[in-house]
DNA sequence: GAGCATTATATGATTTACTTATAGTCCGGC
DNA sequence: GCCGGACTATAAGTAAATCATATAATGCTC
């Protein structure tokens, strides 16, 4: 069965001779002629019968018409489907990330990147930096946003590095100082993240090298938690640069030294490519990561 | 969207490589190598990564050939779908008749043609045979059987004419007779049509021709009626050796003279062609109805 | 690095699809 | 009954698509 044969068939049931149906189809009439007469043979059907000049569709024609009209449109509609696509309108978009990325970046920048593209299925998925291992294996996003250090080495990754920053609460006599050392936070009430978490460590290290007294008065799972305890005047703090950047409007931002170091990376599937879509707003993301 | 590209996409989808997939078609693997080239093109999708010296579907192919595999199956029912038409499995076939051909014949000949056409959808359309004008002019049926004479004319018929039969009783007296003739029924209680039938004028003058008294006791509308009287022993009667065949097992039938002439004839749509199936039955219909 | 399996490219043959030109058919009007 | 108009069918040639063969390139495995 081929395709063109349909066509003209269909043109020729819809405007009822082969001339006007050749016109539509911009082809010439004895192509349409000789399309049909394929068409019948092919199907082994009468489909006109020749009657005063004229072409009258046999009963059978009409029949045969519910289904090459309904194969036709199929068929049509795959270069649709193509286009949508392509243009990221239709496929889905799985995204996995920890917590103080999925609360409001990520949340942002999806809502911005499918409102041109409608029928774009969304899923955010949270997961604990260290968990996010656990859908790799199954292949379960597309994109994942992580903390590093992960317990475990992945080529397909892409990592942002961060040097964190000294975070204060409005009109704190430290807010004058251009940048932070642990000297001048001696004793000063200090909001962490937990004891388990990189940014413990490094700070811990500082503090000593400095032979300052960290005062840790708060310790916290996420930024976004220790950013509202120094906002409401609890103490002072630590936080990265940019993911955190959505929770620190309240808050006095100053260079810290030393270096803090805060790594994030993108993961990929492994054994998957990346649909044009995902890449896309990977590209998205990078712009919004990088420092 | 070229019908051979989504062959070949689905194979290889199917398949995994491309020599596999032209084994499947029957074709060399340039060829599939060509058509994917063709399809990515045409649908401006990266349909495929090489990867290791094979081909690795993307996510977009993977969208992509949902669509595609519903539009070859739709392609590939029309061919489906034209066998059907082609052997009549598929359609439908309207019978309008008047209800002697309806009530037996009709039904017993129907179920046999449909038989090896498991999806032939069938109507019968029970009308008195002058009725039948009216169902003509809205191309209500594929064939009709009416009795003749109609009052209005139409090219599109087919006429059957009989010699109507005298009818008896089982072991009635004038059974021995190898031919019955007004003469022998004078007074003989008389089983016939209504008044209005030609039948019924006919048997009118035969009787007055033969100066024979014709002692009408039962008039029926249908011959079967008429049938069942004759076989209960009411009188004698007539009937046509045809169409009423299925009614006469009852009953002792002998030749009439004079002729009463009983025609039937086979009407068909004035502007529309008839369907195979159609011409099918009336091949049926034209075996059965021939005296 | 050799051998194996795969995909891509080049070239040429075949088939399909299509055009132009033309003939045939039917209808309606005179 | 003949003619013009509208339509379909056939013929012949052309352009494009489709496909095969031969061959190159790539990558994996041992």
């Amino acid at each position: 069965m081929r395709l063109r044969q349909l066509e003209c068939f269909r043109a020729l049931m819809l405007h009822g001779t082969m001339t006007r149906a050749a016109e539509l189809l911009g082809m010439s009439q004895p192509g349409i002629s000789a399309m049909i007469a394929n068409l019948e043979h092919a199907t082994g059907l009468t489909l006109f019968v020749r009657r005063g000049g004229r072409l009258q569709p046999t009963p059978e024609a009409r029949l045969f018409y519910v289904e090459a009209a309904r194969a036709l449109e199929a068929v049509e509609n795959t270069a649709r489907i193509a286009g949508e696509i392509r243009s990221g309108r239709r496929g889905h978009l799985a995204i996995a990330a920890y917590p103080s990325v999925s609360i409001s970046l990520l949340p942002r920048l999806l809502a911005a990147f499918a409102a041109k593209r409608p029928d774009l299925q969304i899923k955010i998925i949270t997961r604990a930096s260290a968990s996010v291992r656990e859908l790799m294996s199954t292949q379960q996003f597309d994109i994942a946003v992580a903390e590093l250090p992960l317990d475990y080495p992945t080529a397909h990754m892409e990592v942002f590095a961060y040097e964190c920053l000294c975070m204060l609460p409005k009109g704190h006599r430290l807010a004058r100082l251009k940048q932070v050392t642990p000297a001048d936070l001696g004793g000063e009430p200090f909001v962490t993240l937990f004891r388990g978490d990189p940014i413990y460590q490094q700070l811990a290290s500082a503090f000593s090298e400095y032979g300052a007294r960290w005062n840790v008065v708060a310790e916290t799972e996420f930024f976004s938690t220790a950013c509202e305890l120094v906002a409401a005047g609890r103490g002072v703090g630590i936080v990265d640069p940019v993911v955190s950047r959505p929770f620190t409007a309240n808050v006095v931002l100053r260079p810290f030294k030393p270096a803090i170091a805060y790594q994030v990376a993108l993961l990929f599937p492994v054994n998957e490519e990346l649909s044009q879509v995902a890449r896309d707003f990977v590209a998205v993301l990078r712009r919004q990561l990088r420092p």
